[in-house]
DNA sequence: AAAAAGCCGAACCGTACGGTACGGTACGCA
DNA sequence: TGCGTACCGTACCGTACGGTTCGGCTTTTT
């Protein structure tokens, strides 16, 4: 048997599940942002895949193993964006940061993303927050990759200055998403300003500037 | 029958609910703030509250309105604090947008409001977003209320500028909150330096005066 | 005092869910 | 050809929930 190489996101995206049982949780995944949480029952998948209740509880153990299941199936998914070449110039950087925010801001306002943070949300008084902290560690690992790389370079090249990239990372991520999330999670209608997602973007990061430049992006 | 007089305030604090209904509300709120939302069913609330379910029925109609009454019940509860004399010094000023940075943490990082804003965001996608909604507006409606007396108070006196102050109250709350309360409703455990609260407070309020100060309140 | 109303506790009903068991079928393999 | 494995569809079981009904008790009203 040959011994083939993977990196990690590989094995993350490849390895975990089988094609049939990425199949099914793909139709999961519909069910719930079509019906929401409720709508998730064992009887409903199995129809609607085509399957078995017999083999979602052999795949997935149990109701709970085949939530999480769904989660992990969903980051699989997603893959980082636009971690391509860092920028170089203050232009460039600038660009970045209000790329990523846009970003940010499309991918949670999505459908998938708002009905999986309610399911975890709603369930999070029940099994230790298991769902939660699974919707945390996958979610958050990619945008803060991300965002941890380019304010580093940021940094590195002198376009923007902190102690603490952590802290700065926070600043971002509440300039960017202010109310934003917990309003559509709470199913709020947005305001016309904001649904227009690249105006807050560059909005923010001109904040972000303000709090964290040296002077430097401007020319 | 004599005529008193009542605010809205008052009207809506005391006279929607009989002492018994409030009784088993408050009944309800710790039940639900104990063990999650799955532990509000109809029966163990009765239970606990020593009353019949016909007449939780009786009262408040369905579950939903069941459910209904316990975020209105516990808005109700809620008194805005601190909006006694406004600030006529820069200094003054600061400590009242500290003051309310902090009460803002306090408030949305407490057990009873995790637990509501849990219960209506697991619901959002059901019932139109009714509860979520209501949480909206009962707990906006104090929040952006002081704020918004708060801000346009330092405008006039000219140690805040903004055009709207609506993208103003926003930038503040992002500062504020970041990521702190989506955290938390998925169940993460607060970082360290996130559990002092008056020094996030100050941090933000800090950053929102490089946003929004006018140099007049840095003596 | 009698009637009415309000309420409690418990029993009840229909439904829906999580989880399991079973018969039947297609496919890989010796 | 026969056997094992994996799977589907369905039926089934126990439980729990939302909602209703009923008997009996207490308080209020007439």
């Amino acid at each position: 048997m040959a011994q083939t190489v993977l990196t990690e996101a590989e094995k993350d995206s490849l390895a975990v599940f089988t094609p049939r049982q990425n199949a099914v949780l793909e139709t999961a995944l519909r069910l719930l942002v079509e019906g929401g949480g409720g709508a998730l029952t064992t009887a409903r998948i199995a129809r609607a895949a085509n399957c078995s209740k017999e083999s979602l509880y052999k795949w997935f153990g149990d109701r709970d193993g085949l939530l999480a299941a769904i989660i992990t199936y969903q980051a699989s998914k997603v893959r980082v964006p636009g971690t391509g070449p860092l920028p170089e110039t203050a232009a460039a950087f600038r660009e970045h940061l209000e790329q990523f925010a846009s970003d940010l801001l499309t991918v949670l306002s999505g459908d998938v993303s708002l009905a999986l943070n309610r399911l975890a949300i709603g369930q999070a008084s029940r099994d230790d927050a298991h769902l939660g902290r699974l919707v945390l560690e996958r979610g958050r690992r990619m945008i803060g990759q991300r965002a941890g790389v380019l304010l580093e370079a940021g940094r590195q090249r002198g376009f923007i200055r902190f102690d603490s990239r952590d802290a700065a990372f926070r600043t971002l991520y509440g300039l960017v998403i202010r109310d934003f999330h917990v309003r559509q999670l709470l199913g709020d209608t947005l305001l016309p300003e904001e649904a227009d997602i690249s105006a807050q973007a560059k909005s923010a990061i001109d904040q972000f500037f303000t709090l964290y430049g040296t002077g430097a992006e401007t020319p």
